[in-house]
DNA sequence: TAGTTTGTTCAGAACTAACTAAACAAACTA
DNA sequence: TAGTTTGTTTAGTTAGTTCTGAACAAACTA
């Protein structure tokens, strides 16, 4: 193949790893999308050992991680043994998906961290002076709370939003 | 002190530190901002090490990080050395400026890695089979670099807003 | 049945990032 | 001046993560 090519895919591959480190991804995870996203036909797993350079055992975790987050699928070849991927286009689908893994897991903690502290603070019996700190601490702890609360609700509206398939978003930021 | 005052400050401080793990910035990082956060006095650097238990040297880097990122103050005393430092408690402003911080690095990073790529497909020569690949190489690419576009528009539109001084985002949200 | 192809799992190697501990610097004190 | 207090820098250690390489499993082929 024209050396161009390659190279403009290479360095798009590339690319994709140092954007996926910087997010706290995998560097392999990047990469496959990429090979992945830039293939006319659907990828099997040799062809991406090929083409990022690891082994297939790093090849067939990560694949599995993409495909758990939305953002390559399976295709299947009737009359082949081999799994074949294609990657979702649909970049605002893809950080939705994150949204609603992450969502649930990252946000469900804050609050219930805080929660969880305010708990302890209620059952505490306290001597006057001690009241002060702990009505100090009470208010604190509520801030955050209520602003973790929000953030929730910001991205259960988000997500609500697509369900209803409204496509504002799309529409205003040009999809 | 009361020893559920303490638990609850020590599970706070726990919580925010597995929050911070979280989302891949360090554990001392969210402790200290948990530890400053719930003090109703500036907190001096001796303090620090104490209640989230980690050396001077770790707390010194970490706190220059918070302060960067705009999480935290130094509060001066008259009369005394030491740095006291105190919590920004505007839990969106933090939000924008690491917006501000890190739209600049990363959503930049990733602009550049993908015209870069485009760039080498328009310096190709290419034969007349190449060209229908460099023609789908380039689609997917630029549909591509139109969503970083758009996702360090509405990262701008966020802060100008907020620069405009319009509170529209808090009152929706209910700050 | 033995052999091939394809993908998964897992122990350990290699790498990365954060922290410790100690040396250092700067500003003050006696 | 020597000694103290406070914060920074840095070499080396530790802990955590990702990747390799090899063994394994499952499904097909001859």
């Amino acid at each position: 193949m024209n050396s161009e090519l390659v190279e403009s895919r290479e360095y798009f591959i590339q690319g994709l790893s140092r954007i996926a480190n910087f997010w706290g991804l995998p560097k392999a995870m990047g990469a496959l999308y990429a090979a992945i996203y830039l293939s006319p036909t659907p990828l099997a797993l040799d062809t991406m050992c090929e083409q990022v350079g690891i082994t297939k055992g790093a090849v067939s975790t990560n694949v599995r991680n993409l495909e758990r987050l939305g953002m390559i699928y399976k295709k299947f070849k009737v009359g082949e043994r081999k799994d074949y991927y294609i990657a979702e286009t649909d970049f605002w689908k893809i950080v939705r998906g994150i949204l609603k893994e992450r969502g649930k897991n990252e946000f469900n903690l804050a609050l219930k961290t805080v929660g969880e502290s305010l708990e302890i603070l209620n059952k505490a019996k306290l001597t006057k002076d001690e009241a002060e700190l702990s009505e100090f601490y009470q208010v604190r702890m509520n801030e955050m709370k209520k602003f973790f609360d929000s953030i929730d609700n910001l991205v259960a509206t988000v997500l609500a939003l697509d369900e209803l398939r409204l496509k504002t978003i799309k529409k205003v930021f040009g999809k």
